[in-house]
DNA sequence: CCAGTACTTAGGTTG
DNA sequence: TAAGTACTGG
C-alpha cells in the first residue's frame, strides 16, 4: 500500500485491523486523524462498500475534513457514500426518515439551547413557580441530564432517588416541569439536542425492524473522541454494533473535557466489558510538539490519578521552554501578549495564522481583542455568540422554521409580532391560554378561531389572519421555489428587510445587522449552488443542515491570516505553532467551581493538558495580578497548574514593568498597582436622584388636544420626538385610540393618541 | 405603544 | 462591567 510509509508501526496495525472490536488510545498529536482516515481508505481498498461504513466525529468540521482527505485517496464520489458526521447530524437525519414511528413530523424543528430555556421559562411562569428556585438554566440542565441517561418524564417521576434529590433541593415540581416541557416540544414538533440522541435510542429499542435495518447498513462503525461520548451515545453505538461487532473507537482519556455535559469516561471501561476480545492499540509518538512541550504536558497529566497509563514521547527537537509571564492587570496582559505576537511575527513567524490565544472563558477575549486591534493585528474570535444565535439571524430563521413547521411555537412567538403588526402581549397570552385549554398548538388556534375560540378582539383577529395567510403562502412555495428564492421572498414580504433597511442609518450596529442578514441569504444561495448534484434544494433542506451548524463550520479558507482566539474547549483537535494560554490564575483556571471534588479538578487539569498540547513550537502562559470581574477589581494569584509543571521546562520571564518609564503609576485606574485586594470600586455611586425628581412633578396630566380633532389615515402629522410623518393606519377607540405613522427618519411607529400629542399639519 | 431608566444579577465549557 | 427585566412617564 502506497501510504504505508507515511505511518509508523503502531499506526499501521491500527489501520489494518478492521474486523472485530478495536480501541485506539491516541495520545495528543499522535496522528489520530491520519489513522482514522487511512483506516477507512484501507477498508474501501479491501472491497468494503462505503455505504456500510459509519464514522461518527465530534464536530462537523472534523467530518468534513476527513471526508475530503479520504476523497483524495479513494476518490470523492466514493468517499461521499460514507455516512460521516456528528452523532447529532447523522441521527437527526435518521430520525427524520423514521419520524412517524416516534410521533414526530419529518420536518421537526431542532430547538437550540435558547429555545429550550425559553420554553422552560414559560412553563415555570405558567406553573406560578418562583424563578429563583427554578432557574431555567439549571432546570434545563437537569432535564438534559435525565435525557442523556434515557430517563423519560415518567421514569424520572417514578425514580425515588431523583425525587428525593429534587425534594432536598426544594424543587419538587421538577418532574412536572420535565413532563410539561416534553409535551410542549412534542406539540411543537420540535426536538432539542438531547432529544436527537434520546429518540434515536427509543427508535432503535422499540422498533426491531428499524434497528435491524441500520445494523445491516452500518456493518463497520468508527467513533472518534470516544472519551467524550455520553451514555445515550454509548448505547446507540452498542446497539448498532451488536450484530457484526466491527467497531473501532478512538480516543484519549487524558483529553476528556466534556463530563459537564454528560460525557462518561466509563464508556471506555464499558467497552472492555462489552467486547472482551477487543484489541487495544496505543499511539504514543507525538509528531506535533517540541520535546519540552511534550514533557511538560506529561508532567501535568501525571498529577491525575484516574488515567490509562501511556507514554507519550517525541523525536522532535527540544525547542524552547514554556514561558510564564505575569502582568499587573488583565488589560496589561492583553497588551503584553499582543506585543509579543507582533515581535514574534517580525522575527520568526510567517503569518498570523501561526498564533492562538486560548482562554478558559469567552469573556476573557476582550482585553486581547482591544490590544490586537490597536496594533492592527488581524484576529478572529471563535465561539462566543455564534452567528446563528444573533437576534436578527434567529428572527429570520424563525420565519423559515415556521414556514416549514407551523407548530414550532418558539418560532411563532418570535415573529408573530415582528416586525410590528400590532399583535400585542395580551393577544399572545390569550392564544396560549386557548392552546393549553384545547391542548393544541398555538398555530392550531390562530388558524382556526372557529374551532378554538380565543379571547381576542376582531381587529386583532384580522391581523392574525393576515399573518397566518402570509405564512401559508410561504409554505405553499416550499417545493416550488428553491431555498434561496423562498428565503429571499420571506425576508422581503415579511417586512424584515424593509425594517432593517429603514434602520440602517441609525448606527454601525444596525448596518451590521443588515449585513448579517445579507450574509445569511448569501449562505443559502451558496447552499443551493454549492451542492454539486443538480438536486432541488428546498428551504426545508437548508433548515435541516442549519440547526446543527456552528461558527467553525462557516469559515472561508481565504480569510486565514489572523490570530485565532478561542476557549480551550474549542481548541481541541487543533494545533498552532505559537500558543498563548492566558488567565493562568487560581479561581479562573482552575475555575473556582471545580475545587470541590477531585474528579472535577482532574477534568480541569486535563483541560490544561489539552491547551498545552495544542502548541507545536512555543507555548506561553500568562496571568494577571488583578482582574475585573462583574465590574469589581479582584486580586489574582498564579494558577496551581503553573506550579504543577516540572520546573525544568519553565522559564519565568521578568515582565518589563514600566518602572521609571514615562508613565505615571497613578495613570488610569486599570493601571494602578495591585494593593492586596483592598481595592474597592474607585468611585462612589452617585446619590439616588429619584426623590429629587419627584418634587414638583405633582401636576395633573395636561390634557392634550389631539383627541379632540379627528385624525385620519393619510394625514400628515408632527410628533414631538419623531418629527413629521404620515398616518398609515388607525385603530382602537376612545382612550385606546392608536395611530400607525410612517416617519421618514424613524420608520413606522404605532402611538397612542392620548400620549402622543400629535400636531396635525395637513389633511 | 414607545423609550428611557432603575434595578438586578451574573458560576462555564458545547452539539 | 454588561445584559436583561421591570417600571414609568409621555
Amino acid at each position: 500500500m502506497s501510504y504505508l510509509n507515511e505511518l509508523n508501526e503502531s499506526q499501521i496495525v491500527a489501520v489494518e485491523n478492521i474486523y472485530g472490536a478495536t480501541m485506539v488510545i491516541a495520545g495528543a498529536g499522535s496522528g489520530k486523524t491520519r489513522v482514522l482516515t487511512y483506516r477507512i481508505a484501507y477498508m474501501m481498498e479491501q472491497g468494503i462498500d462505503p455505504f456500510n461504513i459509519l464514522a461518527l466525529t465530534f464536530t462537523n468540521k472534523a467530518a468534513r475534513e476527513m471526508t475530503e482527505r479520504i476523497g483524495q485517496i479513494v476518490g470523492a464520489s466514493e468517499a461521499k457514500n460514507i455516512t460521516m458526521g456528528t452523532f447529532h447530524s447523522v441521527f437527526s437525519k435518521i430520525l427524520r426518515f423514521n419520524a412517524d414511528r416516534i410521533g414526530f413530523p419529518n420536518n421537526f424543528t431542532i430547538y437550540d439551547t435558547q429555545d429550550s430555556k425559553s420554553v422552560i421559562k414559560d412553563i415555570i411562569k405558567e406553573f406560578n413557580l418562583d424563578d429563583k428556585t427554578y432557574k431555567p438554566s439549571s432546570v434545563f440542565g437537569r432535564i438534559s441530564a435525565a435525557k442523556n441517561n434515557l430517563l423519560s418524564p415518567e421514569a424520572y417521576a417514578m425514580n425515588p432517588e431523583i425525587m428525593l434529590e429534587d425534594k432536598q433541593s426544594r424543587r419538587p415540581e421538577m418532574a412536572r416541569i420535565y413532563q410539561a416541557y416534553a409535551n410542549r416540544c412534542q406539540k411543537s414538533g420540535a426536538m432539542d439536542f438531547d432529544d436527537l440522541l434520546y429518540f434515536t435510542n427509543i427508535l432503535l429499542s422499540e422498533f426491531p425492524d428499524v434497528l435491524s435495518y441500520y445494523q445491516q447498513k452500518f456493518k463497520y462503525i468508527m467513533v472518534d473522541e470516544y472519551q467524550d461520548t455520553n451514555y445515550a451515545q454509548y448505547l446507540i453505538v452498542k446497539k448498532l454494533a451488536a450484530v457484526y461487532e466491527n467497531i473501532c473507537v478512538v480516543g484519549d482519556d487524558a483529553q476528556s473535557i466534556y463530563s459537564f455535559r454528560g460525557a462518561n469516561i466509563e464508556n471506555i471501561l464499558n467497552f472492555r466489558k462489552d467486547y472482551p476480545d477487543f484489541k487495544l492499540y496505543k499511539l504514543e509518538q507525538n509528531y506535533r510538539s517540541s520535546k519540552n512541550i511534550v514533557e511538560a504536558a506529561n508532567s501535568i497529566i501525571k498529577k491525575n490519578k484516574d488515567q490509562i497509563t501511556k507514554n507519550v514521547w517525541t523525536d522532535n527537537t527540544d525547542g524552547s521552554k514554556i514561558k510564564v509571564i505575569r502582568t499587573l492587570t488583565d488589560n496589561e496582559e492583553g497588551r503584553t501578549i499582543a506585543n509579543r505576537i507582533f515581535d514574534v511575527k517580525q522575527s520568526e513567524a510567517k503569518t498570523f495564522n501561526e498564533f492562538a490565544i486560548l482562554y478558559r472563558t469567552n469573556k476573557q477575549s476582550r482585553s486581547f481583542e482591544e490590544a490586537l486591534r490597536k496594533l492592527n493585528i488581524p484576529y478572529k474570535i471563535y465561539g462566543g455568540l455564534s452567528f446563528y444565535q444573533r437576534k436578527e439571524i434567529k428572527d429570520l430563521l424563525a420565519y423559515f422554521r415556521l414556514t416549514a413547521n407551523h407548530n414550532d411555537e418558539e418560532a411563532l412567538k418570535r415573529v408573530i409580532n415582528y416586525p410590528k403588526r400590532a399583535i400585542g402581549k395580551t393577544s399572545i397570552e390569550n392564544i396560549i391560554i386557548a392552546a393549553n385549554k384545547y391542548n393544541v398548538s398555538m398555530w392550531d388556534v390562530i388558524s382556526d378561531f372557529a374551532t378554538y375560540p380565543a379571547d381576542i378582539n376582531n381587529g386583532t383577529k384580522q391581523k392574525i389572519y393576515d399573518f397566518v395567510t402570509m405564512i401559508k403562502s410561504f409554505a405553499a412555495q416550499l417545493n416550488k421555489l428553491n431555498a434561496f428564492e423562498l428565503a429571499d421572498t420571506i425576508a422581503k414580504s415579511s417586512g424584515i428587510m424593509r425594517e432593517m433597511v429603514a434602520e440602517k442609518d441609525k448606527g454601525i450596529e444596525e448596518v451590521e445587522r443588515l449585513q448579517n442578514v445579507e450574509e445569511l441569504l448569501a449562505g443559502i444561495q451558496e447552499f443551493v449552488r454549492g451542492s454539486d448534484s443538480d438536486d432541488f434544494k428546498s428551504l426545508s433542506d437548508f433548515m435541516i443542515e442549519v440547526a446543527l451548524l456552528t461558527d467553525a463550520d462557516q469559515e472561508k479558507p481565504e480569510d486565514r491570516n489572523h490570530v485565532s482566539m478561542m476557549t480551550i474547549h474549542a481548541s481541541k483537535g487543533l494545533e498552532f505553532p505559537h500558543v498563548f494560554i492566558v488567565g493562568m490564575e487560581e479561581n479562573l483556571f482552575p475555575s473556582q467551581m471545580v475545587l470541590n471534588t477531585r474528579s472535577e479538578l482532574e477534568e480541569e487539569r486535563r483541560l490544561f493538558y489539552v491547551a498545552v498540547t495544542r502548541a507545536m513550537k512555543t507555548c506561553t502562559l500568562s496571568y494577571a495580578g488583578s482582574r475585573f470581574i462583574h465590574g469589581q477589581l479582584n486580586s489574582c494569584e498564579q494558577s496551581r497548574f503553573v506550579d504543577e509543571i516540572d520546573s525544568q521546562y519553565l522559564y519565568f520571564e521578568t515582565p518589563n514593568r514600566n518602572v521609571g518609564g514615562g508613565r505615571s503609576l497613578m495613570g488610569r485606574d486599570s493601571e494602578r498597582p495591585f494593593t492586596g485586594g483592598l481595592n474597592k470600586p474607585m468611585s462612589a455611586p452617585p446619590p439616588n436622584l429619584k426623590s429629587l425628581k419627584d418634587i414638583g412633578n405633582s401636576s395633573e396630566d395636561s390634557k392634550n388636544n389631539g383627541t379632540n380633532v379627528e385624525i385620519k389615515v393619510g394625514y400628515n402629522v408632527e410628533h414631538d420626538r419623531f418629527g413629521k410623518g404620515k398616518v398609515t393606519k388607525m385603530e382602537g377607540t376612545g382612550a385606546d385610540k392608536k395611530a400607525t405613522i410612517f416617519f421618514p427618519h424613524h420608520g413606522s411607529k404605532t402611538v397612542i393618541l392620548r400620549f402622543a400629542n400629535l400636531k396635525i399639519l395637513e389633511e
